[in-house]
DNA sequence: CTGAAAGCGCTTACAG
DNA sequence: CTGAAAGCGCTTACAG
């Protein structure tokens, strides 16, 4: 019954006949310590299976190593990639991800971050859940440790001193790309489809298209916004609204790869043949898009690429807290072309003639 | 230019006029404290913002509250929800996740393992990187801390006296299940469809495939199994086999839900309609199955409730390390009927006519 | 019911 | 190049 005495930097000590101060020395590869010494101490560690104690060591140095990620849903494959992405970064620069999650629930993410805030972290990284206000966030993290949100803005509901940094997705400027695609290519009359306009990413990307839109001189009426539930199945179920427009759409930009896969499906069972009759774009760019029938182009935004820099933006704060200025970095979406919007479509006017080529 | 002190109990005791140990007391919920001080203190610590330092409490009581969570690859959706549910129970047992991720990588899984023990973590949860031993798992965690293994067993090369828990799927059961009810609704003529057969989990769920086989006094042929990449492109591709054996087959349970997705749209293609005059079983119920055309039937392992059951697997063991027996628990998937083996197919000699209802 | 003191395992000036 | 001492923020017997 030997009970596991934790081994620290005194047995190291006296096992080698030096101070714990050289033991800590070596351990933190000091200059000053003789070659000599140093390996043995070295030796004496690996022969007794030392494991360095960081927390012992971050209450005395005031500082941690740790970082906070909470996220909103990690079953979403989208902020699963995200984390992997922040992780990965984290990792190789020394740090340790703790790790929440709030299932968008704000009362779990103010006890997630609450728990957390106890180890220390040098900084939060939060997607934070639906309806946020930065008030309730300020509450529980102080306005000392660092925070970047990403993807979300926080509602502000009054003007407050709080700072922090910000990583979004160009949903505007990404669907305006994407409608303007289908404009070079010869549509004329194009959709938005999909969505709830409750929803700030929804706005976002309507707004990107009307950008476009207008840019061409086109008019956005009103019946070509097209609400759904964004998943497949009601986009599937309401293609027939695309085809009872006057004239007819010859194209829709979705709200998201969801709503797009649907709405080829239904086009589909309709009798049309998107990729050759009909142009479909989605959003996000999930796995099943590439190897959608026809596969389908869309926008995509590198969830975890994203990861990667939340985790450098973070750390370029933590390393850099005096330059005060907030900072938000909106990153591009980036066009996929697939077959879903080519070969490419005539101009409406040729709409039955044979793709070119 | 105020540096930012660190409210510390020591700030709280001063300010109510009491000493360290009384406010100490406050926080951990000590009856011993007269309720009048008790309030005053408490008051006194939402003033000021105190934030306990755990670090210090863990370094003092030597215990901490931390579990490394280590996943070979976070941006797979099962894993990612097996995640989500590990830290859901650890969270609301007032853990915290420290997280790590391999990226199916050794080195990076022993690096990651490394520095996590540094944070003294009470436990460890494991999905193992491909090909893991228990040596090289051992020497990075010690003997002491306990460890949870998921999903694939660690390789043994030699006897150890190393022990740990595992937790892992019923990959030979469920198929066989699956196999059965496959048998059960007329079927003679069922294919395994799919996998690579130097993958375990392709072994595993094969065997079941034999074992239903067998049990009901059916030979199995190896040109019944048919190997595929496990992507949906590959299965698309070689669906014709199945139409090719002598007599067709008219089942076929297949290696996951990526494969068996593919293969529906192969015999598509071929003029077949799945779910009409051919069954398909696939395996994991990914989001994709149930919206597939037809629903999809599939083995759900329910990654999310894995997790919390890890979890919870994991805490008894922190808790009682005395019971030193090690545990091995393989929890069965579950069959989930959809269209694709539904309206029932007729038995073979009957398979032109209409479905029975 | 409350306080003084010791100690968890480190790091860091400060001497030598 | 190495050692003795103090201290990070807690908790825990032990007195009173």
């Amino acid at each position: 019954m030997n009970r596991p005495h934790r081994i620290t930097l005194n047995d190291i000590a006296r096992a080698c006949g030096v101070s714990r101060s050289t033991v800590s020395l070596v351990l933190r590869g000091s200059p000053l310590v003789h070659a000599n010494t140093r390996q043995q101490v070295e030796a004496e560690m690996r022969r007794q299976g030392y494991v360095y104690n960081r927390a012992a060591a971050t209450l005395r140095q005031r500082v941690s190593t740790a970082v906070a990620l909470v996220i909103n849903d990690l079953s979403n494959p989208f902020f699963a990639d995200f984390a992997a992405g922040v992780d990965e970064v984290l990792g190789a620069k020394g740090y340790v991800t703790l790790l929440g999650s709030s299932n968008e629930s704000r009362t779990k993410q103010r006890q997630v971050l609450g728990s957390l805030m106890e180890h220390n972290p040098v900084g939060i990284i939060l997607s934070p859940a639906e309806t946020s206000s930065v008030d309730e966030i300020e509450l529980v993290i102080g306005k000392e440790t660092p925070l970047l949100v990403f993807n979300r803005q926080l509602v502000e509901t009054q003007p407050s001193g709080f700072s922090y940094d910000f990583l979004g997705l160009g949903n505007r400027a990404g669907v305006r790309a994407a409608t303007e695609y289908l404009l070079s290519i010869g549509h004329r009359h194009i959709a938005f489809y999909g969505g709830h306009a409750d929803s700030s990413s929804c706005r976002e990307r309507r707004a990107g298209y009307q950008d476009a839109l207008r840019a061409s001189g086109i008019e956005v009426k009103a019946e070509w916004l097209i609400e759904t539930t964004p998943t497949r199945l009601d986009a599937r179920a309401q293609a027939d609204a695309l085809l009872a427009l006057e004239p007819a759409a010859t194209a829709a930009v979705c709200y998201n790869d969801a709503v797009a896969l649907g709405l080829m499906l239904g086009l589909t069972q309709l009798g049309r043949h998107p990729g050759n009759d009909f142009a479909v774009i989605g959003f996000d760019d999930i796995p099943e898009a590439a190897v959608g029938i026809p596969p389908l182009s869309t926008m995509n935004a590198d969830p975890r690429a994203r990861g990667r820099q939340a985790a450098e933006l973070l750390l370029q704060r933590v390393s850099d807290p005096l330059q005060m200025e907030r900072r938000s970095v909106i990153v591009d979406v980036q066009l996929i072309e697939r077959e879903s919007t080519s070969p490419l479509v005539a101009a409406p006017a040729e709409m039955a003639a044979s793709p070119p080529g």
